[in-house]
DNA sequence: GGAATTTAGAACTAAATGTTTCAAAATGCT
DNA sequence: AGCATTTTGAAACATTTAGTTCTAAATTCC
């Protein structure tokens, strides 16, 4: 076996910062962020207080990590249902399909930490990483449109701007119905229906 | 000039129950649940801290009595956004510009109490509260559809309830951007949109 | 094996927060 | 005017919480 890399110093930890900061999402998304106390990270991510403290910094430290590697994790995901599939009605309905089983996975508290958390956090920064963040998405779902335009799927004077807005309305519609604990079965068939309805063509 | 009603015996009180009340609503609009101190209620409300507690009972119960106060106003608005305009149309946009507008209401926090906080406070009878108010609020666009059935003015195997559903979760996707700061103009000609896109037929 | 280094766990401190108490103030009643 | 009643404001109290410190434990390097 290989000693993988060198070893730092002093005594191990007993925690993975990676898996410990996932733990911490898990905290922040069934408690919110002002709910969230201290001795809940400790408890939730397995990390002694002081270690917490020298390793992460403090709980607001925490959560622009986890928000950042959440909205990363996601965002790939989201990407790939965007674009893995060949025809723009089966990238929307897995962009939503995803959207919903992400909301409500198991074992973690449903709902979604940017929407349904980050965005009542009062701080300047997650203010700005949320506004970029959406930004983002809202890029990526235009992409698709316009992707779909190029191959002749939809005409050229698709309503790329309205239909991808409503794309994502529809998608925090479903997210947050799946906070309120509707069960995923019902919301991943609202999601194709909602595939369906953006693709309806105007009169 | 009358003397209105019996005046209560003791020193009359500084402060105004209703009013109250809808300062406090707009303190958890701001800051959320968890976010909010007494202190921050007690500055918010005008109310002082021993009448606070006599009058209204702790940080719960005043958010409860705001919640049914808030989600009462609200309802009684779009329901009269949904039944008044005679055609569904206009009675779909009006009430997506409902929405809209008191998720931006000037001088509050923007957002919404039922959508925004509410479902982030760890209660079992504000999660009660919150699935009635949805159910209600999904059964009041449904009738909504049926009288334009019955008045011919879609079909009769309209979609009424995936409709519906897509209805509520534009809104909702609408109040969240409000809260992440999209501006009222935007978000009111996406309103428009989307209540021209859930009337859109089936090919 | 022992010194050096890093982490872990428990205890500690200071600040904040929620809730109650109490005397003073403002009103109606007689 | 004086008494009963209710509200008010300040302060007191107890609890929770954030953040630090200190000692013991686990590891590498020599």
């Amino acid at each position: 076996m290989f000693q993988n890399a060198e070893r730092p110093r002093g005594r191990p930890r007993s925690f993975d910062e990676k898996d410990a900061l996932e733990k911490a999402t898990r905290v922040f998304r069934s408690k919110g962020y002002d709910g969230v106390t201290i001795d809940d990270l400790v408890a939730g991510m397995g990390v002694g207080r002081p270690s917490l403290y020298s390793v992460f910094g403090d709980k607001r430290a925490i959560f622009l990590r986890a928000l950042r590697a959440y909205a990363e994790a996601k965002g790939a995901r989201a990407a790939k249902a965007l674009f893995s599939p060949a025809t723009l009605r089966d990238s929307l309905a897995g962009f939503l399909r995803h959207a919903v089983e992400s909301a409500t996975e198991e074992g973690q508290a449903p709902g979604c930490l940017l929407l349904c958390v980050a965005p009542l956090v009062d701080d300047a920064e997650v203010r700005q990483f949320l506004k970029d963040t959406v930004a983002g998405g809202m890029a990526l779902v235009e992409r698709r449109f316009y992707d779909a335009i190029s191959t002749g799927e939809v005409p050229s004077d698709f309503p790329v701007s309205a239909r991808s807005s409503q794309v994502l309305d529809l998608s925090r519609g479903l997210t947050m119905r799946a906070q309120m604990g509707m069960p995923r079965k019902t919301l991943l068939k609202d999601a194709e229906e909602a595939a369906d309805l953006v693709l309806l063509s105007r009169r």
